[in-house]
DNA sequence: CTAGACATGTAAGGAGTTACATGATTGC
DNA sequence: GCAATCATGTAACTCCTTACATGTCTAG
């Protein structure tokens, strides 16, 4: 199918309301980035796309100059829904680090400190903005069906995030006490 | 860099000894696929890149007809030895199951159940093969440093698949408890 | 010898990122 | 008006999968 899953990520956003292509980025990466990402080399040609097969509209500059904003059509709508009653594809990871653990005994642990704690920390940060989505969820006072499945969405990233938290912190355990003889 | 990080996951596998390019497949299957995966669309031009470069060498057909296997070269095992002590790009996860979750709300609650339970299912076989992992490398006794690490590697798949239990299990229940009112 | 299985290889195309180009807006 | 910023857009490139084509072994 032409233009992907970018596609279905897109008219998810816009089914909240009307959204420029920055905004939908921006979105992606605070609502989606733990699970899906997507670039700008992605989303402005499948606005076109949607657009070009009347899944989406341009809303009229009403305020010239201002970014432009799409909105979603009831055939955007329908077809959002036939996506989410359809069978996904697998889940997908790319997972550099644990490549290199299969060859990690080729170097000194100590070089592998600095990588381990960079992740922690990226991890550290990732916690941080699940908590911030939890907080900012409670006062958006979405329709009360959506703040159920939302709540899912950030519950996922609250035990993968801990989940490998723990793993690194078992890595950095190894390291070091291989470090040390 | 040409080929990108499927020379990587290669060199990761000549490293313990020759394979030919089905068996590369196979063991990336087995052996990384959680976290990671090749097809032969990309090992097999991997493999002649490789080769082009001097990193790894075709192994003279002795017994004629048998599939061609590759060993890695002492420039291959630099190679390789310098990528692990090089910082690893941000870990990828493509989830089109949670992207869902964002408009679940639009259809009706029985029409996901299928959908999370295959990927419990799904989930299970994943915690097997690992479990299985698990039992054949205790019996591999490979070279003890080597160990450490591929437990480690072993672990991750653990913990991920648990925790991908744990979530998968509330989806269903708030979905059933949806589907009752 | 032949059918099936299996390994190798390739071509086409979609997916995705990056780096750059363009044009408008805003602040000074 | 000018610089800085930002949204939009695109081109080039890499990555990756799929489907197909080819060749070779093996069982019967």
């Amino acid at each position: 199918m032409k233009g992907g899953r970018t596609k279905f990520a897109i008219l998810s956003l816009l089914r909240l309301g009307p959204l420029s292509g920055a905004e939908i980025k921006d979105y992606c990466q605070s609502r989606f980035g733990q699970f899906w990402s997507e670039s700008y080399g992605q989303i402005y040609p499948a606005l076109n796309l949607l657009c070009e097969q009347g899944l989406i509209r341009k809303l009229e500059d009403d305020e010239i100059g201002k970014s432009k904003k799409y909105e979603i059509l009831d055939t955007g709508r329908t077809f959002l829904r036939e996506w989410v009653e359809t069978p996904s594809s697998d889940r997908l990871v790319r997972d550099e680090l644990i490549l290199k653990m299969f060859s990690a005994s080729m170097v000194a642990p100590e070089t592998l400190l600095s990588e381990i704690e960079s992740a922690l920390s990226k991890n550290a940060e990732n916690m941080a903005k699940i908590e911030f989505g939890i907080a900012t969820l409670r006062e958006m006072n979405a329709a009360k069906s959506d703040a159920g499945y939302w709540a899912l969405i950030l519950r996922s990233g609250q035990l993968m995030a801990s989940a490998r938290q723990a793993w690194l912190e078992e890595v950095l355990a190894h390291v070091q006490a291989r470090a040390k003889n």
